[in-house]
DNA sequence: AGAGCCCTCTCGACAT
């Protein structure tokens, strides 16, 4: 390192009166030696500073050597634009003193034409970017040449990507550019992962010119877990997930600090609990504020500028506030109901205390009795640091489509050479040549069965066998869809007026009618018609209204914290209780072992039940709902095939249920715990191409097939559904080989059913004892599912057999 | 061996 720059490195920070963090100088050293790698540290860390220095102590170095050419030399990728704005800032503010010749500036769709017209001449030394956005220029005939001078790249909040199609699209970026510049220094910020090794892994590629380095962020950081622990513990609900009995401890909270983040898990919930806080204290009004992804970006811009600025004390929010708010004077973090993970509930704590050397907290706010058993375990979990990991994608065919045809346009590409460069990426180092050709037939032929249609020929070879786009329709069309991004068709709410408030799913409105009040953005507001995909509302006064409903993913409870509930209870077993949640929780969890037991790690409780309803049987392995899923319509399916029988399932993060109307001969529960043919019994159980359909929605965007309209004018998801399925048909008729029907299928087996974790769960069923009870009336445990039960409705039996057992039933009551 | 649930399911980007 030059004793010069580091001289003044040193200077920079002794002006602000910061400490120069030992990890910080060890990237600088890796970067300048040439190393690539991954900085593990907390936000609020400095690590920003450690990685854009080393880029500006790099640039001095090369600039000695008199190398120094006019381009873009440091490329700052972040997976969100609100993120971009403050990185920016931060970026510009110490390259005006350490490098003011630099010019660095952010290229994300905020940016208004004139600057895109602007860095479209001329890129800045620095640019802050999205993955998709990076990908578009990729997408430019001159990429290579605006990329030459590149010698740096910096991927912020890599744990975010790495796990997702976003990353698996860097990666494909990425190997592209190690090519151009085989030199390109290469770091990584992530937050603490239980698989960290791997996340270097899949940034610097599969096969990288020197093993990357991993630097530990080593700020001592402490996080604090704790519980609002209810007024009444013995009164407390033993279901529900609103939480709303909590409200009154809540405002407590908030009333006593200066700014507090309540994080919901779900925009409905948020919705609720900004009402009902509002309600409580209609003081407030102005001084809480929601914040939410379907609330307008504009009212999302003007809550983030009220907690910066203080004004807010409270904000009631969902993972929207997860990122991006690092710069933010959070105080308190609460979180209403289940964390679902280690590491999520490390992010948020990270929303509070964001200061090198300051403690984080969060505090756990039960909505029911058994989230205090949940909330003991979390804390364990925190403590030990037992994380969890993010798998890496494998090969995706959906994106790697999309990349062939990006770079198509981004100057063309040689078969030969566009392989070996994409089996660089990590995800793709497997994929076989047959593959390979696979994707390259699909967008040049468009596969078996689209070959007649034009637009799908997308890539053609030309004299010299570069294959390029030769057609300009095809290549807007392109541009317009790049990024893996699926998201569900919504309408925007706009007032009469004019004003936007922001958008709720298309299903929703759709059984609304005209004067029907809903509760949206905090406001009540009467709908009063839809016009070119948009809902037209009024203020509404006095009545409550129903509260929209979002589809969104179902987060399964981590195995880490499932783990560490079930290992708090072998602790009960042993009459201890110690901490505030077990002793709160005690009452429920001795109610539970008198009538029935405790699920441990070494005992499976099992209880069977008559009601009016019918022949119950509960489980609870603690395998997450996902799991519980698989394993109830596993069983449902296996019990039906020795005597046909319909169930109805019930589940939850804990356990599930099965309760059939006739009396059901239960088996050996080992013949139920087999593995034996586990894929085709949990293919057949669940209507498994029902959900390869749905899945396939997200691969058919992704690869390019469906076309999701203009923006402004967003086709309705009728019209995309009804297009994606129609491909999906098409190709299961007529070209059945098809991967990308392969893909879903196997999406739906890793993430949906997550596969991996029940085939776990099935050995770790056969290996605990079974402790089995004939109970009168549900358990506290039991309690909870059958309160879910009528959502989660599935039946093994035919419809005719059902048909055929009403009637039988109809002859019984119809007597002789 | 008391009754207990208001309704559930995040986020992220790009393009004319």
């Amino acid at each position: 390192m030059s004793a010069g720059a580091d001289r003044r490195f040193d200077h920079w920070f002794a002006q602000r009166g910061w400490k120069i963090f030992p990890f910080q100088r060890e990237v600088w050293r890796a970067a300048l030696k040439g190393d690539s790698g991954l900085l593990h540290a907390t936000t609020g860390s400095g690590k920003t500073y450690a990685v854009w220095f080393a880029a500006l102590l790099r640039a001095a170095a090369t600039k000695e050597k008199g190398r120094r050419k006019a381009g873009l030399r440091v490329l700052w990728i972040t997976p969100m634009r609100a993120l971009a704005a403050d990185t920016l800032r931060a970026l510009q503010t110490s390259a005006a003193d350490l490098a003011p010749a630099w010019t660095v500036d952010a290229r994300t769709g905020d940016t208004s034409s004139g600057d895109r017209a602007r860095q479209a001449r001329r890129l800045p030394d620095a640019l802050v970017t999205t993955p998709e956005s990076l990908t578009l220029m990729l997408s430019n005939a001159d990429a290579r040449e605006r990329f030459a001078q590149l010698d740096m790249l910096v991927v912020d909040e890599w744990h975010e990507l790495m796990g997702n199609k976003r990353g698996v699209q860097t990666q494909l970026a990425l190997a592209r550019l190690r090519l151009w510049n085989p030199g390109l220094v290469v770091w990584g910020l992530s937050a603490t992962l239980g698989n960290l090794a791997r996340a270097g892994e899949a940034l610097l590629g599969a096969a990288p010119v020197k093993p990357g380095v991993t630097v530990e962020g080593r700020v001592r950081k402490d996080i604090v877990v704790d519980t609002l622990i209810p007024d009444h513990p013995s009164r407390f609900p033993w279901a529900g997930h609103l939480g709303i009995q909590m409200l009154q401890p809540v405002i407590a909270e908030i009333e006593r600090h200066a700014t507090t983040l309540v994080f919901t898990n779900t925009r409905s919930q948020a919705e609720l609990w900004y009402q009902n806080l509002l309600d409580a204290r209609p003081d407030w009004a102005g001084r809480i504020a929601l914040h939410h992804g379907s609330l307008d970006r504009e009212v999302r811009d003007w809550v983030e500028l009220g907690l910066k600025s203080g004004q807010l004390k409270a904000v009631v929010c969902t993972s929207s506030l997860d990122l991006g708010v690092d710069f933010l004077p959070v105080e308190r973090v609460l979180q209403i109901g289940s964390a679902k993970g280690v590491a999520r509930l490390l992010q948020r704590a990270g929303r509070s205390g964001h200061a090198p050397g300051r403690a984080s907290r969060v505090t756990l706010v039960p909505t029911h009795s058994l989230e205090l058993l949940e909330a003991a375990g979390a804390k364990q979990a925190v403590a030990e640091r037992d994380i969890e990991s993010r798998p890496v994608p494998d090969k995706p065919l959906d994106v790697l489509v999309q990349h062939l045809v990006t770079i198509a346009l981004g100057g063309g590409f040689r078969s030969g050479e566009l392989y070996e460069e994409v089996r660089g990426a990590w995800s793709y180092r497997d994929l076989t040549p047959e593959e390979w050709q696979w994707a390259l037939d699909f967008v040049a032929r468009g596969g078996q069965s689209l070959t007649v249609y034009p637009e799908y020929r997308r890539v053609l070879p030309d004299g010299e066998g570069v294959y390029r786009v030769p057609d300009a329709a095809i290549a807007r069309r392109h541009r317009m869809g790049i990024g893996t991004i699926v998201s569900e068709a919504s309408i925007q709410v706009k007032f009469m007026s004019g004003g936007r408030l922001g958008s709720v799913e298309e299903g929703f409105i759709s059984r609304l009618r005209a004067g029907d009040h809903f509760l949206f953005g905090g406001r009540i507001l009467e709908f009063v018609r839809v016009h070119e995909m948009t809902a037209y509302v009024r203020r509404a006064t006095g009545a409550k209204g129903a509260v929209p409903r979002w589809q969104g993913g179902k987060m399964p409870l981590s195995s880490e914290l499932a783990h560490a509930a079930l290992e708090r209870m072998r602790l009960a077993t042993e009459g201890v209780y110690d901490g505030p949640e077990m002793r709160a929780v005690r009452p429920l969890l001795e109610v539970q072992q008198r009538w029935s037991a405790l699920p441990t790690p070494g005992v499976t409780v099992v209880e069977r039940m008559r009601s009016r309803e019918g022949h119950h049987l509960f489980m609870y392995p603690f395998a997450g709902r996902a799991v519980h899923v698989g394993l109830a319509s596993l069983f449902a399916w296996r019990l039906a095939r020795a005597r046909p029988a319909t169930f109805s399932i019930a589940v939850n993060d804990y356990g599930f249920e099965l309760l059939a109307p006739e009396e059901v001969a239960w088996p050996d529960t080992m013949d139920l715990f087999s593995d034996e043919r586990l894929l085709e019994d949990v293919l057949a159980s669940l209507n498994a191409t029902e959900l390869s359909q749905r899945r396939f929605r997200e691969i058919a965007r992704i690869a390019g097939l469906v076309f999701q309209g203009y923006p402004g004018q967003h086709k309705s998801a009728r019209q995309l559904q009804a297009s994606s399925s129609l491909f999906f048909e098409v190709f299961r008729k007529h070209d059945a080989d098809n991967l990308l029907l392969t893909q879903a299928q196997r999406e739906v087996l890793e993430q949906e059913l997550e596969l991996r974790r029940l085939r776990a769960t099935l050995r770790e069923l056969r290996a605990r004892a079974v402790s089995l009870h004939e109970v009168k009336r549900a358990t506290p445990f039991g309690f909870a599912l059958m309160v879910e039960r009528f959502r989660e409705k599935l039946s093994t039996e035919k419809l005719s057999d059902r048909v055929a057992r009403m009637l039988r039933e109809l002859e019984k009551a119809a007597g002789p």
